[in-house]
DNA sequence: GCCGTTTTCGGCCCGACTGTTTTCAGTCG
């Protein structure tokens, strides 16, 4: 029997249906639903394919009577029908125009339709003899746009997006500059996905207030870091860096800062969402008020916390507006939003290097940075034996490194420093230290650095039995991805979720940002497993163990709290939940602790 | 196609910008 179709397949399959809905002149509502359906999918934690053969599959948002039907026909046969069809009526390269700039369904349909434009290329040459401007709607314009985003070289791959520290860093120097350049009275923010801490970034918003708008639009050019900027007007101007990347300056005034504010950090779907319960009962929200239906009255909102308040929800963190059940929870007379956890929640870090593998560092200087910081513990953790791309870190070299880490931790006042390793899991599953040696450390953290591309069952049975080893405390970035660089491995993460829950072997955030490992999404699906996670920053320096926020970004987009997380707990207390410090019976039998799931993701 | 402190039918967020138009459709976020 085949393996069940990923969530991430199944939300392609209906994306790509809504798609063709749209090319075919559907009405969009019906195209909404499959996006909507589509990122429910997406975002469901556990496998939606097992939900659909339970036939339970209705109970996500989004999917009803029609859409269960196509996800079971698409699970028993490959396919749906309906997109049988409608691929045989709009070829792939139509879809591709849609994707250009500038065009989107209705033209690609009429370009289609008129010109018998089915592909890039030929938009291409209908373009260079000037037949799209005979185009009723169309024109010279039109056609100088086309060339051009074809001319692009990335034309066809999805654009390069920033890592978050990037983003912030960038949008930091762009307030500054406007600060600095635009009129005295301006107030300038960072808005949008930076803002609510995503992982990558594709563009920066920036929002500001003044009551001089045209003079602060005007100044978004003059910055060192903007090569141009366009339709300057009082609602504020674009620009595009000298790195590429795009700037959305938008303008209100002071009075409106919170509706500004509100709107701009988005997300969308959150948007959307919010304005249709408004909407419900009576208002209307833009970026600019609140309008009451029936009173025609314009509510202004200076504070972002008086648009919810004003809407009947409790202040929603940005990093929770995604519209994953943040609206239900946050409403007045709803459950409520979790206490999320905070950098200043956190008492260790679990996982950095020395000099002893690929560190810069010392033990007795990584610890000092881990007390400027504020913690009680810091487990020195260097590769192990056959790491194969630093300096490995024999059985006697370890044997040595632990009695420097007694001594350094002896001598040193205000930080606990504990001896760890992180381990490598071998493409067998074994560790590569003997389990005497492993049981002469405080803390074990196992990775997988090597064979990624083993296949999924090889590789979760290599998982699982490492998460099984009674010496293994933790697993180290779960998932092996390297943010806009490398995929994370094929592996059955609810399998891992299950033995990690069962053995008590807890899960890492790896907090490195180009790792952000495990992803807010499985994070949250790993505690709702009742699998305990701890927070690292895998620093290889002191000027890295800092990088610890970006996993607390990734563990609070989870919406998890300090007790979800293992290194909020003082070192006597965590020491006692490793698997290694339980009764030996329980370990194995332990029951998977629930948490309550929110009502969606 | 989904969904319900108005509704099992009739709604479904809101505004800016662009290029094409004499008042607006399409696209985008």
């Amino acid at each position: 029997m085949n393996p069940e179709l990923s969530n991430a397949a199944i939300a392609d399959a209906l994306e790509e249906l809504g798609d063709l809905y749209e090319l075919d002149g559907a009405v969009i509502h019906r195209v909404v639903a499959y996006r909507n359906a589509a990122r429910s999918v997406r975002e469901a934690s556990v496998s939606v394919a097992a939900l659909a053969r339970a036939g339970r599959v209705t109970e996500l948002p989004g999917i009803g009577a029609t859409l269960e039907q196509k996800i079971i026909a698409l699970l028993d046969t490959g396919t749906i029908p309906a997109a049988e069809k409608l691929r045989a009526k709009f070829p792939p390269g139509l879809v591709a125009i849609t994707r250009l700039p500038g065009i989107g369904p209705k033209r690609a349909r009429l370009l289609h339709a008129e010109l018998g434009v089915d592909s890039p290329q030929a938009l291409r040459e209908a373009a260079l003899a000037q037949r799209l401007r005979k185009v009723r709607g169309l024109g010279p314009k039109f056609e100088e746009n086309v060339l051009a985003a074809l001319a692009r070289p990335d034309a066809d791959e999805p654009a390069k997006r920033l890592l978050l520290p990037q983003a912030v860093e960038l949008g930091a120097a762009l307030v500054e500059g406007l600060v600095e350049h635009g009129p005295a009275d301006a107030v300038v923010e960072l808005a949008g996905s930076a803002r609510r801490l995503v992982e990558t970034v594709k563009d920066i918003d920036l929002v500001a207030t003044t009551v001089e708008p045209t003079a602060l639009a005007d100044s978004l050019a003059t910055l060192e870091q903007v090569e141009s900027a366009s339709s300057a007007s009082a609602a504020g101007a674009r620009g595009v860096t000298y790195s590429g990347v795009r700037v959305d300056l938008r303008i209100a005034t002071p009075a409106q800062r919170g509706n500004l504010l509100q709107h701009f950090t988005g997300s969308g779907a959150h948007n959307a969402a919010l304005r249709e319960r408004a909407v419900r009962s009576g208002m209307h929200v833009s970026e600019y008020a609140i309008e009451d239906e029936s009173s025609g009255a314009k509510l202004l909102c200076a504070d972002e916390a008086e648009v919810y308040e004003r809407l009947g929800y409790a202040f929603i963190p940005p990093e929770l507006r995604e519209d994953r059940g943040e609206l239900e929870a946050a409403a007045r007379g709803g459950p409520g939003l979790p206490q999320l956890v905070s950098r200043g929640d956190l008492r260790g870090d679990l996982h950095c290097h020395t000099v002893a593998s690929d560190g810069r560092a010392t033990i007795d200087e990584m610890a000092a940075a881990a007390r400027e910081l504020g913690y009680e513990y810091l487990a020195i953790t260097d590769h192990s034996a056959s790491h194969g791309f630093g300096n490995d870190v024999s059985p006697e070299e370890l044997r040595e490194q632990i009695e420097r880490v007694r001594e350094a931790n002896a001598r040193l006042s205000g930080i606990d420093v504990l001896a760890g390793s992180e381990v490598n899991v071998l493409p067998d599953g074994s560790l590569d230290y003997e389990d005497a040696l492993l049981a002469e450390l405080d803390w074990v953290i196992a990775s997988v650095h090597t064979a990624f591309s083993m296949g999924e069952q090889k590789m979760t049975e290599r998982m699982i039995a490492a998460i099984e080893h009674p010496l293994v405390d933790a697993i180290g970035h779960p998932t092996g991805r390297m943010l806009e660089r490398r995929r994370p491995y094929a592996i059955d993460l609810d399998a891992v979720f299950a033995a990690a829950a069962r053995t008590g072997t807890m899960l890492e955030i790896n907090a490195n940002p180009r790792r952000r490992d495990l992803s807010e999404l499985n994070a949250r699906a790993a505690v709702a497993a009742g699998v305990t996670l701890v927070i690292d920053s895998d620093a290889h320096g002191p000027e890295t163990m800092p990088l610890i926020r970006w996993g607390i970004a990734t563990a609070r987009r989870a919406w998890l709290t300090a007790a979800e997380i293992g290194n909020t707990r003082p070192w006597s207390e965590l020491r006692t939940m490793r698997k290694r410090a339980r009764p030996r019976a329980a370990v194995g039998g332990a029951p998977a602790r629930r948490r309550g799931q929110p009502p969606r993701g």
